[in-house]
DNA sequence: CCCAGTTAATTGCACTTTGCAATTAACAAG
DNA sequence: CTTGTTAATTGCAAAGTGCAATTAACTGGG
């Protein structure tokens, strides 16, 4: 039935391993992801998550494989990093069966230090085809950042600190894509307590009463709240 | 820095890349998982989750890799089997660095044509060491599915069918610990919308009256319906 | 210095959803 | 036909949510 069962060098030696990102931010109230410009084939000059090889020599897991290719093909880093899945097949990598294990990041837009040359932000929505599967990656990203954003705290991570409720609100509601009422959301900010007001500070500048700053609780910086009901759209 | 970025095969030739199964179903009002008794080394003779290596020659995706696995060491199969993640890194095997991405599936404790001699159903609480990090891979499993009952058609696949409200109702208080009002049980399953009454057919032997009988909407048979509010507990 | 304009934040209230107790329904057994 | 048992519905009270109206706090212009 299965010829190689016992060959276990023959199984693994073919396979490709490697780690993509999909780096999110919110900007011009919608979705963006990062691209760069490949530099290799294949598919060199194309745009696409960036993305590489896990090795194993120096990372300790994918995870970390993750990040060193996130600071070195970009010279971003982000607090927050989730896996998303993993993506296998004979097809999607034109050099051959592979498997790569995909993590989604969020980062507020104005904490960019000028990323490398050669990347890209872009809308999530309309984008020309994308090389291997990361079509599908992105939308699959996606989905997760509006599902889990239904019910948790993850949209603050596209909130540079400190920030306003009404910021936040408005964050919610561009990545939800729909309105949500003010007066609800900030209850259900109240109960689910993972922000923290800063003492008398207030945001200034408009002509209009100043805001109560916040910032995200230290226990929810690298993980999320999660509401037991949602934010009822 | 990095010393060994341009050779390819260098750095994937030594990744072990596997699936795990995290095969579960409910049975004495507990989680229970299926382990096998390998039959090789490393860890020969041990129980651990049912896994192996990726076959790039006949899987034509992990999934079917886990399907593959699955029915062949414990003579299962499940309709509903989702990936709940990769787990990777140095020392998590002994044979070197590895991948391993683990599946989960919910199976009806009625619908096991006797699995194969060397597996057992184990409660998924206080089991004794397990290899690899299986126990982590285990530990992660049971909470995706506690935290997926709460707002989802997840629970129904512990039943097979055809199955009454009352039962799904006790099946859904077991996965999550804790009780359920019947009442609201029965509205939320109703607006949810994922079960199909079956006409004329009820429960029978009781000294008590019958119940209906449901099947589940066949849609939702390898999908999951999701819920805007979950089943407050 | 006061007033108009603007946004933040709170309050009050109608409406909806949920939890619980009580009631009704449908069977088997004696 | 009565009793016991579980299924399913009904009727509130309590809690949660959406919306309009009100109050608060600022800037800038007469």
């Amino acid at each position: 039935m299965n010829t190689s069962t016992n060959n276990k060098t023959d199984s693994a030696a073919k396979l490709i391993c490697t780690v993509d990102v999909v780096l999110l931010t919110l900007r011009e109230g919608e979705l963006q992801v990062l691209l760069v410009k490949r530099e290799r084939e294949p598919f060199a000059n194309a745009l696409a998550l960036p993305g590489g090889y896990v090795h194993p020599q120096e990372d300790q897991s994918c995870l970390e494989a993750a990040q060193r290719v996130l600071q070195s093909k970009t010279g971003l880093q982000s607090p927050y990093l989730e896996q998303l899945g993993s993506f296998s097949g004979p097809g999607r990598d034109p050099r051959g069966w592979s498997i790569s294990v995909a993590y989604f990041a969020l980062v507020p837009p104005e904490a960019l230090p000028s990323p490398q040359a050669g990347c890209e932000w872009r809308a999530v929505e309309g984008l020309p085809a994308l090389p291997f599967d990361h079509a599908s990656i992105l939308a699959s990203a996606v989905d997760r950042v509006r599902s889990k954003s239904q019910y948790s705290s993850l949209p603050a991570h596209f909130c540079s600190e400190p920030f306003t409720l009404p910021q936040l609100h408005a964050v919610y509601a561009a990545v939800m894509g729909e309105s949500i009422n003010a007066v609800s959301f900030r209850r259900k900010m109240e109960e689910l307590d993972f922000l923290e007001a800063i003492e008398g500070a207030k945001s200034s500048g408009g002509a209009h009463r100043p805001a109560q700053l916040y910032r995200l609780k230290e226990a929810y910086r690298l993980r999320l709240k999660l509401a037991g009901r949602g934010l009822n759209a």
